[in-house]
DNA sequence: CGTTGACAGGAAAATGTTTTCCTATATAAT
DNA sequence: ATTATATAGGAAAACATTTTCCTGTCAACG
């Protein structure tokens, strides 16, 4: 591969102006621009970014934290992320770290001494564990579509709490009071979610039961196990809402393996709109994120952040000038009705 | 961030010897080990892996070309692939390509700028299309998953014919005379699966008939176009042979829809055994992949020939001493029996 | 006792860029 | 005509490493 400095001799000219032609960080005259173009093409010259990574201090990298790839949510979120960062010029390594904080602290570590310039985590962290990082680092970090309990960092995603509500909510439209809770462990899709299905029973005036929220990880066989849970009472809820899509096709499975009908005898409502959701019969009524959407703009807002940071770290004379960026951005989610919810008939 | 010079002020010693203990490349005192650590530990330092990659020219770095990062298939495989980076030490970079070739050639450039280490191609590729590349680049390049026509290009994936083989068969054992195929138009997933439909048939005296293959891409969607061809057809074959699980998906859609029954009216056979195919219902009878093993292989291989490139180029006085990596893997498949593959009855 | 060799450790070159600093030339102003 | 100013373009510093080359010390051996 070529170097700089041949160009610069292929051209006869220094190796700054060949510089100065590549990034137009100062005029040249046209006579030798035009020398140097045809070398670079000649020579089919690449900078070579390491180089300029080194000088300018920065990578045009970004790290992307994710639990598994392999998980349909997440790798679509990663390929928005991707999506938009491709546009911007960046360049995205991924970080599998399988819900692994030791792995997660590996990656942290791996990705400081990549100098990525920024980087944006798919799942749930204490501020403790970031505290650490964030205080050698310096690099802008990001939650995407998971957020953060009590904090300012910055975060893309749908309000989960809202989202959960109109979900639960739509199932006491339909007729329903009994309806049962399957959630998850971590912030999201506990707490969160869990939080808006409290608040919907209270709304409409329904008693919380203790007895039909079952607790489980994430994950198509955990809905299932979940759900026998459920089916062992011996009055089962008419309506059972799941905090994600995995979980509702487990738990849809199950019933239907019980030679029960879904949505005859039983209502189910899912979280997410994953594509497994249109494949499965009957296909699931869910909630809607835009995965892709908040991939994307988790993207965008991040390398903003990131090129604000740069500038501003330049020139700190004019402070109130580069105004504020606004942290958090919460995008719309939408009810999808499909076939796993009816009308409750009376009893 | 510290560098190296401050921990060398602060330890007391040189720079170079900071950089022996850190790579143990040569001998150092007990004494100033001990300092070096002490310093680094204190300081909390991490050597820029930047300027280390500029001088050793190697950024330990793999791209990933892939079509499209939120298809199950290719997730697996990228999870696979990160898998063994990471114990290798390696950081994965995805290129997210659309089955673009101009995406893919913007991304050619990007990863050659870029230096990364070697390259895993996880589409079809054409032999002309790589050459410009291969002529200028030198970087290893390996497909995983999808073999190339008619190269010594690395590679590691299953046999593609004979597994299309043995699905095809399995009809044929369970009494199927009358079998579509719903194949792709790519070099796997139409070629090659498709040639493996037609060996079936032929040793099993079975007549190819032009009008029960159709051609559809990869896709749910397309599943459900295709099998919607095949059934309107005066008489409908009896099983199809689907060159993916999502097409097989999608037709089992379509047949479900037109009121007619998997198994009973119609059987059907996928191939890949991605997620999809167990959630689904009735669950799919399919070819099984290693998928995420593949993943993992390729990585594996790519990094051998990275490091072993690296070896020999260092003394190339030993040619024969570096005994020859195998550049093919081929892993084993299975078939899987589910629900959608029963035996013909008499009609 | 003097020469050789081994070896620890430092100075400096090298990696491929960007950018600052400087010089020389041309243009404008007095 | 002379001075001032703008500007094109080159030389060299800087970025954080690794590694080569060299120096000085010490032990071993003649």
């Amino acid at each position: 591969m070529p170097n700089i400095k041949m160009i610069a001799r292929k051209a006869g000219v220094s190796i700054s102006t060949v510089s100065r032609v590549m990034n137009g960080s100062k005029p040249v005259s046209p006579e030798l621009e035009k020398r140097v173009y045809e070398a670079v093409k000649q020579m089919d010259y690449k900078p070579n970014s390491i180089a300029r990574s080194l000088i300018l201090n920065k990578t045009n990298l970004i790290g992307v934290v994710v639990p598994d790839v392999s998980n349909s949510f997440h790798a679509q979120l990663l390929s928005g992320i991707e999506a938009y960062a491709a546009e911007a010029e960046y360049g995205v390594i991924i970080c599998n770290v399988y819900r692994s904080w030791e792995k997660q602290q590996k990656y942290f570590n791996l990705m400081l001494e990549r100098h990525v310039d920024g980087i944006i985590l798919l799942h749930d962290n204490t501020l403790e564990e970031l505290a650490a990082f964030q205080k050698i680092s310096n690099t802008p970090i990001l939650f995407a579509s998971v957020p953060i309990k009590g904090s300012e960092i910055p975060f893309v995603g749908i309000d989960e709490v809202k989202a959960a509500y109109d979900a639960v909510c739509h199932l006491i439209a339909k007729g329903h009071r009994e309806i049962g809770l399957i959630r998850g462990e971590c912030y999201a899709l506990g707490t969160l979610r869990g939080e808006g299905y409290r608040r919907a029973l209270e709304d409409n005036g329904i008693p919380f039961r203790e007895e039909i929220v079952v607790h489980r990880p994430s994950g198509v066989e955990y809905g299932y196990q979940a759900m026998e849970e459920l089916l062992k009472l011996e009055s089962h809820p008419s309506a059972v809402f799941c905090v994600s899509d995995e979980i509702a096709v487990g738990a849809l499975d199950c019933v239907l393996d019980r030679g029960l009908r879904v949505p005859e005898d039983i209502s189910l409502i899912g979280f997410d709109d994953i594509d497994l959701s249109q494949v499965v019969r009957p296909k699931l009524t869910t909630v809607h994120q835009p995965i892709h959407e908040i991939g994307r703009e988790s993207a965008r807002l991040l390398i903003d952040l990131i090129e604000r940071k740069g500038k501003t770290a330049g020139k700190s004379g004019t402070p109130e000038a580069a105004e504020e960026i606004c942290t958090r951005i919460i995008l719309d989610h939408s009810l999808v009705e499909r076939e796993t919810v009816m009308e409750k008939t009376e009893s």
